[in-house]
DNA sequence: CAAGATACGTCAATATGACTGACATAAATT
DNA sequence: AATTTATGTCAGTCATATTGACGTATCTTG
């Protein structure tokens, strides 16, 4: 797993004056966050880890056609930014799925330069597949939690991700307006 | 950024039903979990990024004093445990640490084998000006959340991680009921 | 139209952080 | 005394990321 840095909690923290971490004992009120997204996120991705392998894929191919699949037609240029790697360190990993038969690309109507990106259905099979482990982690992790409680826990998460430069993608999930859906 | 593999959604559930991923229309209700996951993820592990390349150090080494922060003592196993990597990942990193003097070991008072591992002063610095980032995002984040929502946040949070294998530091974090320690 | 900017692809070199496998040492356990 | 455990380390490899440079097709602009 990888990359990650992951957080961090804090030994002196000063910011509420009550926040401090004892060691194991006495948990405090925020650097849990802190912590429990760590394991959260490393146990969320670990789900896709072992099918991918069985693929001769990583973590990258995931990401890839993941975004493909759920946003047909994305631009190369979009989805460096919503991956915000470089094309150098994107193409090698593309240019695996367009040969393998997961991506295409189709030349852009407007502008011939451009090559959007579709999912083939087998990249799509894969896609589902991947992503059907991490619903069913959603799933069990909401089970019991009522329906204002997960709306509590979509607001949380877009409130962490940072607003300043929304990409395409992003405009997408924030529908653009207000935070919420709409 | 890491290392991430991060998420996915899928093309075509078929767990619920009801639950399809129209490309970027209409939005569905468990898939976007995915995707804000993604998002929140990294632009939270992104706060640290900036500072750490200051020191030289990557987002292994924050992981690493990060938690021999929080849980002072903890056994060079333990942290394996927690990171889920190799000792050999593990030794580089470790070794800059202790080389650069963010952290000190000391040889276990039962098990003379053991070497515990301790922040410095110095290593404690560098984890809560990290650290202050983070909770400041998620101060943020939870600014329009009232304590019974952060509490659902939490249990979120808690029920997406495997608890199979629970880990020393996993007993701690869960057992605030009553494992921990105590 | 010519000049420049843009979207994309690619070659080359490098770094980080992970891996497997093997082996060494000290200290605990049996 | 033999074995197991906790840790460290050497050597090689892999996946993914980086920067920098260059090429080419295509769109935009003066």
């Amino acid at each position: 797993m990888t990359d990650i840095n992951f957080s961090g909690m804090a030994a002196k923290p000063d910011s509420e004056g009550d926040d401090h971490a004892p060691a194991a004992g006495g948990r405090d009120l925020r650097w849990d966050i802190i912590e429990l997204l760590f394991f959260a996120y490393r146990d969320f991705v670990g789900d896709a880890d072992q099918e991918l392998e069985a693929f001769g894929f990583g973590r990258a191919h995931h990401r890839v056609i993941h975004f493909v699949t759920r946003y047909p037609g994305l631009k190369v240029a979009d989805l460096l930014d919503v991956l915000r790697i470089t094309k150098q360190s994107l193409g090698r990993v593309l240019k695996q799925l367009l040969d393998e038969g997961y991506i295409v690309q189709k030349t852009g109507n407007n502008d011939r330069r451009q090559r959007l990106l579709y999912a083939t259905p087998k990249g799509e099979a894969l896609v589902a597949k991947l992503a059907g482990l991490q619903t069913d982690r959603i799933n069990r992790a909401v089970a019991g939690i009522d329906p204002a409680g997960v709306e509590t826990v979509r607001q949380f998460l877009r409130a962490m991700i940072d607003r300043d430069d929304p990409d395409k993608v992003l405009e997408a999930i924030f529908g653009g307006g207000r935070k919420t859906r709409e």
